[in-house]
DNA sequence: ACCTGAACACCGTTCAAGT
DNA sequence: ACCTGAACACCGTTCAAGT
């Protein structure tokens, strides 16, 4: 977070070159693990860097080498999280049909906030949506989850499971913010119930994907 | 934002027993104005409280009279704004039916976006979601827009326009979390077309409110 | 090449001193 | 009662110096 610059330059910021690729893999996943510890536990800006820097066992200088800003470092925390809900919904949506494996997708998404991970999302949503550098990583693995729903979307409307009509990308985009708004919301009013969530995600979704017999 | 105490004391927080209400108002909008101009100029973790307070033309000092922290003022600001749209939407309600109505408050909410105001809308999210006190005070706003929508959902019903089954706050909810769903996605992905927006909320509010033929 | 940790540059908030 | 502004306490980030 440079105090007094613009920061509009590329993302390029490659950061140090480093000999090992090994190490520096080793590095990261170390610091972010103790980034999640220090954000579980004081929540992302009461969480000090030094603390991140102690419990990760490492010198301020040495987490730079790795991380450029603080804010990068939830940015790589959500990219990785990110994805490890794909392909559990693709599994699901094999078993049983795309409105389940939807609900299911809700469900684990809405989970986090129950369990301790509610403020977390929050702090990162707040850092995306105030940090270009950040939104710009995250939007890569969002257009791949994207990708993934609209294919299952259109697998579903083959089998004459939801409505034809529906566009799959925007049908899927359009899950999505239903999805995240509902947590949102939630996580606002202090809602902790994850099973009243998914219901009223439930009775949106079908209503939305129905198959029609008559507009 | 005290640095380094838990912070959970009862809200009480009254601030400066001031002598002249009509002062205290006065500089509380004035402040307020400044803030509203320096969040929108640099954002709200940018915008320094010292650019505040010369934007508003008094000293730090004074300023801490009238709030207790800077997330305090974005908390007001929010709370302001809150309730404009809601005596819009119930004019809107009264001419044209509760959808279109509703359609025109989500155009509404999602044009702030377009406009200018978008990083401003995020970054009260952001500290809300992350402040207990500012949320406390939000969600008193929030319950009020609620009931008026609610009541809305009951009125529509009554006259056949919406789906009766539908319990009226669960549905106000639901409307409120698919628009924000919906701006907070195209914020994230840098959309500003408000139009297609607001066309992707009438699917989703049109089959999720209208009368069912069938379940 | 990789690391340390003191130093730097800031910034939100407070408080003794003014009127 | 209301205000000023220098001082305080902190914190993210950097960089000269080590190995």
């Amino acid at each position: 977070m440079q105090r007094s610059e613009a920061r509009q330059g590329p993302v390029e910021q490659r950061l140090a070159r480093t000999a090992d690729p090994a190490l520096a893999d080793r590095r990261r996943r170390q610091i972010m693990d103790a980034a999640i510890a220090c954000f579980r536990r004081r929540g992302f800006h009461q969480a000090t860097m030094q603390e991140i820097c102690a419990e990760a066992g490492i010198s301020a200088g040495a987490l730079y080498r790795y991380f450029s800003s603080k804010a990068e470092i939830i940015g790589a925390i959500a990219e990785d999280r990110r994805g490890e809900g794909d392909v559990a919904f693709l599994r699901a949506a094999e078993k049983h049909g795309f409105i389940e494996a939807m609900c299911f997708a809700a469900q684990n998404f809405v989970q986090k906030f129950a369990d301790g991970d509610g403020p977390l999302i929050a702090d990162i949503m707040g850092e995306v949506l105030r940090d270009d550098a950040i939104a710009k990583v995250l939007r890569l693995s969002d257009i791949r989850s994207i990708a993934i729903f609209a294919a299952a979307v259109r697998a579903a409307q083959d089998r004459g499971e939801i409505d034809a009509t529906l566009e799959p990308e925007t049908a899927a985009n359009t899950l999505f913010a239903i999805v995240e708004g509902i947590g949102l919301r939630r996580a606002f009013q202090g809602e902790t119930d994850a099973e009243a969530a998914i219901a009223q995600f439930r009775v949106v979704a079908e209503r939305y994907l129905n198959p029609r017999v008559r507009s």
